[in-house]
DNA sequence: GCCAACGTTGGC
DNA sequence: GCCAACGTTGGC
């Protein structure tokens, strides 16, 4: 099983909107890096949902691959997946938080911070774990939405 | 809203 | 195939 990261705009899909709609279709990445991982992507792949152009742009929950890649009706060339929501997280790890964890510091997040699908190594993942699933509260402005 | 970084397009 | 111009993403 494989980990994920993918970003998307609040105004755009939020994590609020994945959680009262429970799945949705994946769709808009027009980036052939992206579409590669997202190709690669297998039914039970884990994703951390990375809300991006946001005050604070964080990690704010998780989400499932329910559906494998599939051609975009719209537009055939490129691919949508499906993903189901797991959770949100009680702790959101923002941009900054991420910067400052030594154990992170190589995530593609911060060296590729266009790439709106990358994949997570399972350390990271679990390290994103630890940190987001407790009470402690990194940034209290992360809360906010 | 600005702009740096990066990806894509197209002229040559 | 190079690279300038342009468009987009996303942090701030």
């Amino acid at each position: 099983m494989a980990y994920w990261l993918m970003k998307s705009e609040p105004e755009e899909y939020s994590i609020d909107d994945l959680a009262r709609e429970r799945k949705t279709a994946w769709d808009g990445v027009r980036n052939y890096q992206a579409r590669n991982f997202l190709k690669e992507m297998k039914k039970g792949d884990l994703a951390l949902f990375y809300r991006s152009n946001a005050a604070p742009s964080a990690i704010v929950g998780e989400m499932e691959i329910i559906g494998e890649a599939r051609p975009d009706p719209r537009e055939p060339d490129w691919v949508i997946v499906d993903v189901g929501f797991v959770r949100k997280y009680p702790t959101p790890l923002s941009l900054d938080d991420i910067k400052r964890q030594k154990a992170l510091d190589e995530m593609v997040l911060l060296h590729n911070s266009r790439l709106s699908v990358q994949p997570v190594s399972p350390a990271e993942w679990s390290e994103i774990q630890r940190l987001c699933s407790g009470r402690r509260v990194l940034s209290p402005e992360n809360h906010a939405l």
